[in-house]
DNA sequence: TGACAATACTTAATATGACAAGTATTATCG
DNA sequence: CGATAATACTTGTCATATTAAGTATTGTCA
């Protein structure tokens, strides 16, 4: 075997890791995001929270957990605390008695409404650092990476 | 203005969401490696911790945190149990005092060499799920967000 | 040289991630 | 109809993320 590699499995290096690339790359396009919630006191999983009600309106617990990618237990206390500060409104399903119903409410709606132009500028700065077509490449590519695809 | 866009900035859909598209990518690919570091009772950040010092010898703990993407009030604890543990050893800096080397010991070496084998598989795993160049052109998109090249 | 700023962590406090176990409610099957 | 399983959370525990504040050490400049 005249070129015969080395057998000896290697690691990646860490500055080509796929998972440590994605924390990163997370790293890189959270700061105006994270700036723009400071204002109005919210975290990202709350900001997520709040997208996913505007977005698809009323929904049990478990539902949006999926949808703003959020683990039930962590939820759970989240939803909690949203409801304490009037973002959200909780109610059990009155047919099945174990759901529970999250709604946005009209203070966490404005939130959404107030934030929109500002998200919308912060998701051109991505398309502008990767040029459009990179953009929805990129889109692309990581949805081929979502746990539902891989189940 | 007969083609006129709606002005109104509407927030884009949370399934085509970079920030959390990012977020389910890694959710999509942890489980394997999860259940391989399971086996060794040792964390994702440990093992990245492990891995830097792997690939590059003896850092000191800033250095360390930035390449293995942990903020350093995480890495201080996380450094102290891999000591507790035998995973590392952990030195104050002769000449400058207010620094610490963290150095890998042999049985946080050991753990880096027999997983070595499953690692590569699972980048396999990857680069079979997504088509080698669309892994390599994924890595380099993701390499265009990073911290580094927008500060 | 001595006050002050800067550096390199470290500690503290709160929130979230991840996994295991528990509870209440509903569905199913003999 | 009643025991059991399944569902939909909920609670608990530990580790980590994030931000702010604190400590020890070193650098800088009048």
């Amino acid at each position: 075997m005249p070129t015969a590699k080395n057998n000896k499995a290697k690691l990646v290096s860490t500055t080509r890791s796929l998972p440590i690339m994605l924390i990163r790359a997370r790293e890189g396009i959270m700061p105006p995001i994270r700036e723009m919630l400071a204002e109005y006191d919210i975290t990202e999983q709350q900001w997520r929270v709040l997208r996913v009600l505007a977005e698809y309106g009323p929904l049990d617990t478990s539902s949006v957990a999926q949808r703003a990618c959020l683990l039930l237990p962590s939820l759970t206390r989240i939803a909690q605390k949203m409801r304490d500060n009037g973002l959200v409104s909780l109610s059990r399903d009155k047919v099945d008695r174990r759901r529970q119903t999250i709604s946005i409410t009209r203070a966490g709606q404005h939130i959404v409404d107030v934030n929109q132009e500002k998200a919308a500028d912060i998701v051109k700065g991505f398309k502008k650092t990767l040029g459009k077509e990179n953009y929805e490449q990129l889109l692309d590519l990581l949805a081929l990476l979502e746990p539902e695809f891989k189940d």
